[in-house]
DNA sequence: CGTAAACTTGACCCTTTTCAAAGCCCGTGG
DNA sequence: CCACGGGCTTTGAAAAGGGTCAAGTTTACG
């Protein structure tokens, strides 16, 4: 068994917490804090494979990626897998179990993972004592709906080049605001061809030719683990991706 | 235009309300069901074919659905479409743009609809004032979060013969939560086959002879928008489909 | 009745999947 | 230091599921 190495374990504070100074996320009042460093029942480190949530399990925990990636998938019963959005650092996840929809979905760390572990059965005093908080939750899971269209609208109707198009450009994104980008442009890249495949819908094989085609276009390079996007307007003109204005987002 | 036709408009007041009369929803407090009926704003009629939500459309409405059938939608540039989901009597919509975000997507009535439109602005007064509803709000948000999962396993994963049994088990289960099954085992099915192809990433014509082959080998029969399901063993079968059982729904 | 929308069907084409096999990278152990 | 093995990536070739095109046919309705 591996054991995770040397991951950028969680604070002990939540006062001291990294994301918190990325400025990607909206300030909150000092009580505030110690209220969700109060609410927060530990805090874990997963080694990269480990399951966070077993699919079928009916009462996972709420918890909040403080570092690594992680997924969110659902699988069919001869195993074609669905990776349903990628987690990274600052999201909230386990609001469906939570409210104990056995349907679900398992959640997987892709690399070693810190995170904070919340109090079961007690997000309910949040909204009674913080409803400020609560409303913030209800903020991240409207956020977390609008991937999910948007994943939707790209294993439904765009094909294998705009779908591959689309996933760079999005994490890329993504990782940009909590400021993951490297100083020459790279950022981390742990998925392999595999879960790109099983988050686009598309096949390992064609996936790996259409990664290829879009590099030799000079679009992208994805070495070593790093990813660097070479011709930004020409990914997001393909994938039709519009990127909004960054704009601050609840930390739990 | 075509003026909506005696649609089953909203009663005056959420006393008289025939949602929840179905058994599906949770029980509110006379209090609660007071404030809720204040923090509507209006009911309002659409006809069939209108946009509820227009698909840039910043700042829409917050809304329960009372009566009819809409769906939520995004388009590509060339017109490719994808249906979300489809919303149903007792859904609430418009959380998303009720936090501002702009990228979202458009609501369609499918029927003529009946709804029941919720302040702007005041979502945090519900919050503040009534935690509860602020946890209920919470809780549908997951919900729907749980349903765009299954759609997404559905068109990355499935193959068409598969989806088209899903679409059907799962909107037969939805309408059966909310007593619009007929006494003859028939619900009202305005969906034409465009709206499958779009909800399900197929096209028409691939649609039609899929939903062709489904009720030829007996599993269901649909006419004058009538649907019913002649296997439901089948259909669940073949889509994978495991309905929990029911669990009640909060109702704003 | 006549027209438009929605549904059907057949034929052909193409994107993507499936199958198979190499090659590559790297850590382990002899 | 090098052989071995396992995971991941790359390629080629063939098959298939689903898309596109082009007519019909039926149904809804004014």
């Amino acid at each position: 068994m591996n054991a995770p190495t040397s991951p950028l374990a969680c604070p002990a504070t939540c006062h001291q917490c990294r994301l918190r100074q990325t400025g990607a996320f909206t300030l909150v009042t000092p009580a505030q804090l110690d209220f969700i460093e109060g609410f927060r029942e530990g805090t874990v480190v997963v080694a990269a494979g480990q399951a966070l949530v077993r699919e079928s399990q009916a009462h996972a925990k709420l918890f909040t990626l403080y570092a690594g990636w992680a997924f969110r998938y659902k699988t069919l019963s001869d195993g074609r897998r669905q990776i349903l959005n990628f987690v990274l650092p600052g999201d909230l996840v386990g609001l469906q179990q939570e409210f104990g929809e056995a349907s679900s979905h398992g959640i997987e760390a892709l690399t070693d993972c810190a995170l904070c572990v919340f109090q079961n059965d007690s997000l309910w005093a949040v909204f009674r004592e913080h409803p400020r908080l609560g409303y913030d939750v209800t903020w991240l899971a409207a956020h977390g709906e609008g991937h999910l269209d948007e994943n939707l609208l790209t294993t439904g109707r765009r094909n294998a080049t705009e779908r591959v198009a689309m996933l760079l450009m999005h994490l890329y994104r993504r990782l940009e605001r909590i400021k993951l980008v490297d100083a020459d442009g790279t950022v981390a890249f742990p998925l392999n061809q595999q879960h790109i495949a099983d988050a686009l819908g598309l096949s390992l094989v064609h996936t790996n030719k259409t990664l290829r085609r879009l590099s030799s276009l000079g679009l992208h390079e994805l070495k070593n683990g790093r990813l660097r996007l070479l011709n930004t307007r020409a990914l997001a003109r393909i994938a039709e991706y519009y990127d909004m204005p960054p704009r601050l987002m609840p930390l739990l």
